[in-house]
DNA sequence: CGAGTGTTTGAACCCTCTCAAAACCTGTGG
DNA sequence: CCACAGGTTTTGAGAGGGTTCAAACACTCG
């Protein structure tokens, strides 16, 4: 259920953002583009509808929607490797928006249509979606949690895939505003602001502006794995 | 919470029974109950690798999932005409437990594994799971508001799933406890209770253990529309 | 250099949680 | 039918976390 901490291991190349762009997985070689996004671009908009899938290759979308109130909620962000718009194989409209936080490349990766499906390709669109709900229902955990264990998580996570795509586990340079992390984490950004800081003065990473560096990261799995929140004190077998 | 409230489109796509009908076996009991669960009976655990996926026939249960701290987290409640276990048709594992509240039956809707499949269940599989991550996403949403329209909107939906099953909208028996009600919507019983006397008070309801009377729908959908939620006043643009 | 935006910090407020106890419902046995 | 024990729901009081408001800084862009 909790995502693999590998520890120790400290990546060979100290590579940050600027590095992404080079290291595409080795899946890929030589990843066609289909598609180059640049900063604030969208994608596709919520309600849209849509006539493929995309993958992420290079760069960092939101994906989000508009409640009756007209705040954005960031349902999540996708890097590369991640696989956007599943929608487009059902043949309904995009569940949310997608909009690049920076230079962003994408490649489409499936035709709509029931007629062109093939089973391998049915197959990895469920597989997708499944691991879509998973991450979904993972994010709906993560609300009823601290602000802390919320904003260590993240960084856990992030620091896995930056490791995933060859760069550093624990130095990282973090593509999203504090406005965007801040409304992803489903916080004020002064709030996430002073964890931030909290997290600094606690020895457990630095961070100047974007570039976070996690001195600790042992202690950021403490904050994030075990908290001493209210709510685990007395919480014992409560099944009813 | 199905397809209803979101996105306003009455749904162009087939729907699941159409797809299931043809696949169903006639079942030796009640022709369309291949499974009846008494109250608390699980259905599935999460984890378990399945190999059919259900629909709700009559009754409800809950799914949820169990976090690391060993505290339940209800992902939502399924209906009548609610399907659940799109992973068996992903050949995935189980993504949550699914629990009877009451005496519950269900159906049998499909068989696992690649050569079984139809185009037409592929179809109508990935239907079920986008109306299953919209239906996730909202719930994110709701995460995120105040309590008072976290219940209004639940009693709101409760009722309209009423109403669709030629029940009174605004009149109902609510066929979970508290605790699970409360841990649904994601606060303790206390306030959930306390939030039931506030409504109460104000005259927008009654309600008398379990039995739920809607006086003033207005209001209530007021309440669930538009709040006076710290949040809501200072919130203007957002957006970048 | 000044305007505008984004980030940090500080102080006060309020919502929700926890803890504690009373009221209620339900089933059991006298 | 009533008394009693169990769980569940309600009510009350206090504490804490997170938000809002407000202002100081930092950084970019014209």
């Amino acid at each position: 259920m909790n995502q693999q901490l590998h520890n120790g291991e400290t990546s060979p190349h100290p590579g940050l953002a600027a590095s992404t762009a080079r290291h595409y997985p080795r899946a890929w070689q030589r990843p066609e583009v289909d598609r180059i996004l640049h900063r604030d671009e969208h994608l596709f908009h919520e309600g849209e509808s849509l006539t493929r899938a995309y993958v992420v290759v290079s760069g960092i979308l939101k994906s989000y929607v508009i409640d009756e109130d007209g705040r954005e909620q960031i349902i999540g962000f996708h890097m590369a490797g991640d696989t956007i718009g599943f929608e487009a194989v059902a043949g309904c409209p995009a569940a949310s928006s997608v909009q690049a936080l920076n230079t962003t490349s994408v490649r489409r990766i499936s035709e709509a249509g029931a007629g062109n499906r093939t089973e391998s390709t049915n197959q990895a669109v469920l597989l997708g979606m499944y691991q879509e709900m998973l991450r979904l229902t993972r994010t709906l955990q993560m609300e009823r949690r601290s602000l802390e264990q919320r904003l260590a998580v993240f960084l856990i996570d992030f620091g896995e895939r930056q490791a995933r795509a060859g760069c550093s586990r624990n130095e990282f340079l973090l593509p999203m505003g504090r406005k965007d992390l801040a409304r992803h984490l489903g916080l004020a950004p002064e709030t996430l602001s002073r964890v931030f800081s909290r997290f600094r003065n606690r020895g457990i990473l630095n961070v100047d502006d974007n570039h976070v560096t996690v001195l600790d990261p042992g202690a950021l799995r403490l904050v994030a794995g075990h908290w001493d929140s209210p709510s685990a004190r007395h919480s014992g077998n409560m099944s009813g």
